[in-house]
DNA sequence: GGGCACGATCAGATTACCTTATCGACATGA
DNA sequence: TCATGTCGATAAGGTAATCTGATCGTGCCC
């Protein structure tokens, strides 16, 4: 009979590839780990765990379990916290993850009006690129994340919060350049993006569409602020979303709208289905979209 | 800590209503079942189960977690049939399910082929309307399910086998009639149809879109075969899946497809995410697609 | 009010699980 | 080559979780 316990170890292992350290990541003693893992594999009819030289490694079908097991114990998780859920929303501990291209600009903003409205709440905020996000939400070690929809994870629950126009930044040109810009005007141009992985990298990327020749050269920054830098000292230009544009512009770069239909990216919010923050989550898009006035 | 254990007794509850009933369901005494209850009560902070005179109700809370257990045990069932797919596809016992506008049509052509290619396959097969045959395979209850797709459940994965046309079968009208007949033109014809809940009535008023004039009068018949009575003498149309063409047709009717683009749906497999059955659903569809050819 | 149905509680037995101690295989290095 | 260290498996015995069987208390029905 398959337990939960198990499953506990056995992601223990899966974490740790070794037996000494997963007992101890599950306050056990390695024996006794080591016989719920033999029990495991004997129900399952399957070797999960491959004990060789040096480090040990998990089968195919261990991986898979492994996997399986993460969100099991996810899902179970998710019912410990259900209690909660009776009570108000934003209360007691949230763990929220949120992308770096939006984090600087929203929370300055909303986490003061947050901490106004539920002081009960007791934030641990995360800020990663999306894909760490989405794995980390997934394995239950957040619990509700801020970050370009759509996500495409079935698992996943999501909520649109607000649309965020892209602008484009560029030196200034005088009164006598375009007031709209058109996306293909674009292929003439340097575009000076953030470095791989960063979903806005992407959007921006798709806004340009078939723009290839270009898109090769499309530098890679660490942050925002470093690619505005570039941009006010005439190295090219990039797409700013405008939620950045208070903080980011200046008067050494021009922040031009593009044509109409105007290229925006959905942010929103993503927890699991089988988690109960769906309520946090509808609260807190209240207080964002506030916050972004 | 919660426990599967407490998870199983919790759904048993969920199931009989009885303490009793659900201890015997579960081979163990009552009190101990009812001390597992009451941990798992402790342990989530909430009531679960009203004890009330007579018989037990569920609380709010109770029916929300009993329905995330069923969930959660239904993965870890997944996961002790993993097992299997290690093994070869469509090998061991299958719970089945088909609705009964594709399964008097598709089985007797598909099943002895499926024994043929895969005799160790101990097929258990249960026809009935979408909606149970959805609600069985997200608890468990079944393994596989053939239907119409899409079902809008992101809890399944689903994999097309075919698509079947529509035809429209009336009583024969001479040569003169038309060779291809438009949606529109059915709008003076009274239209015969399956009781509801049947996806295929829901799918044949699809066709017929703005329709509804005439759709009131839509008649409810239990199955194909009484439809295509009706229809033979002159009672009125329906629309015919071509699959059951040539086990309905009849020379009292006439089978007469539709104009280009001809409507159809699209008959495939359906199976819970968390469960091993792809490597199945890909043997049967290869299966069901020669039975038809 | 007696009998009954049903869930809660209690005490003792059973089972599952853990810990400590030890083994055996393998690798490393003097 | 042999001592040494690491790591997972195994063994023996104790502890905690869980079960059973008996009993209690409550509400219901006749």
């Amino acid at each position: 009979m398959i337990t939960l316990r198990q499953l506990r170890y056995l992601t223990a292992i899966a974490e740790t590839r070794h037996f000494g350290k997963a007992a101890k990541l599950c306050h056990v003693t390695q024996p006794a780990l080591s016989m719920q893992i033999q029990d495991l594999e004997t129900s399952l009819g399957t070797q999960l765990v491959e004990r060789r030289r040096g480090q040990v490694a998990l089968t195919q079908s261990g991986t898979d379990i492994a996997e399986k097991a993460f969100a099991i114990l996810a899902a179970v998780a998710d019912l410990e916290s259900h209690g909660r859920a009776g009570r108000a929303a934003l209360a007691g501990p949230l763990r929220l993850g949120i992308i770096p291209s939006i984090a600087p600009y929203l929370l300055p903003r909303a986490l003061p009006a947050l901490h106004r409205r539920y002081p009960a709440l007791t934030l641990r905020i995360r800020e990663t690129q999306t894909k760490a996000l989405v794995d980390e939400l997934a394995h239950g070690d957040l619990d509700l994340i801020v970050a370009a929809l759509p996500l495409d994870r079935p698992d996943f629950e999501t909520l649109a919060a607000f649309e965020d126009r892209f602008l484009v930044a560029r030196k200034p040109r005088g009164p006598d350049a375009a007031k709209r810009i058109d996306p293909a005007a674009l292929e003439s141009e340097h575009l000076l993006l953030l470095e791989e992985g960063h979903c806005l990298r992407d959007q921006a990327l798709s806004v340009c569409g078939t723009l290839s020749p270009n898109l090769s050269k499309a530098f890679g920054a660490s942050s925002l602020s470093t690619v505005m830098h570039l941009v006010a000292n005439g190295y090219g230009i990039t797409l700013l979303p405008e939620m950045a544009a208070e903080t980011e512009g200046s008067d050494k770069v021009e922040l031009v709208r593009f044509s109409e239909p105007e290229p925006v990216r959905t942010i929103g919010l993503a927890w699991r289905r089988s988690s109960a923050r769906g309520a946090d989550a509808r609260a807190l898009v209240d207080v964002l979209q506030e916050a972004r006035g």
